[in-house]
DNA sequence: ACCCAGGGTCATA
DNA sequence: TATGACCATGGG
């Protein structure tokens, strides 16, 4: 009983987030590819500008002229790559019929198809997946794994894939075992539901935890933090 | 003047 | 397969 241990833990002392901030679908993935590496204020900085210029939608996006696109999502930093990244997956996907074309596609062939695009990765796919998709797959980030290894609940070897694995299979594995009281309903239902809180809270908290040493006094080791018992 | 952010690709060995 | 260079803005 520990992911679900410091997920209890997290959502305790956080709350709830009901991610991902994001108004559609779509503007979740456009989202997903811009904050690679950035901070998500200069994000909502890229966004504001593509809603304000009427390209926020796959057509705009595909068809733009690459020194306009990048001049919009210029805050977001990297806008050279971001652009070449967003045209990419924004022509991809509407070869694909868009979400109807994509929603009857089970989640292995979703992802493997999102991994198929240049410039999206493990996490943009998962983040694109588990909150445009609502489907179960945990994303790993860099504060997922900081934290998780820092716990010892995850080596500090793990790729991503074995990171994402063991942390579906724990959960679904404590899920198992927990018993509620009788009569009282699961807050997070499914396991998609229950991924989404989830991350939401490690990114959240992850903003709260040192980068420096492995047992820094004022994040692993304070009250509010998850890896005190 | 640093350091970092909700990564990913490509060249090289 | 594994490491390193590169991409670039804005906040602390």
């Amino acid at each position: 009983m520990r992911f679900l241990t410091v997920f209890e833990r997290l959502l305790e002392h956080h709350g709830s987030q009901g991610w991902w901030p994001g108004e559609t679908p779509f503007e979740v993935m456009v989202g997903a590819v811009l904050t690679q590496n950035t901070a998500w204020t200069n994000v909502e900085r890229a966004i504001t500008n593509l809603q304000q210029a009427g390209a926020l939608s796959p057509g705009a996006i595909s068809e733009a002229p690459h020194h306009l696109l990048a001049q919009w999502i210029r805050p977001a930093g990297y806008f050279n790559v971001k652009a070449r990244r967003l045209q990419n997956f924004c022509r991809w996907y509407l070869e694909q019929g868009g979400h109807d074309g994509l929603s009857g596609w089970d989640t292995g062939a979703l992802r493997h198809g999102l991994l198929s695009v240049n410039g999206v990765g493990y996490e943009t796919a998962d983040d694109m997946l588990l909150y445009a998709f609502d489907r179960p797959v945990f994303v790993i980030d860099a504060y997922t794994r900081r934290i998780f290894t820092r716990l010892g609940l995850v080596e500090d070897e793990a790729g991503y894939e074995d990171m994402r694995l063991r942390f579906e299979q724990a959960l679904a594995e404590e899920k198992r075992r927990t018993r509620r009281a009788p009569g009282r309903r699961a807050r997070y239902r499914g396991r998609a539901a229950l991924f989404n809180e989830y991350h939401a809270l490690i990114v959240v908290h992850g903003k709260d935890v040192c980068r420096k040493s492995p047992l820094c006094a004022r994040c692993c080791l304070r009250r509010s933090c998850p890896s005190r018992q």
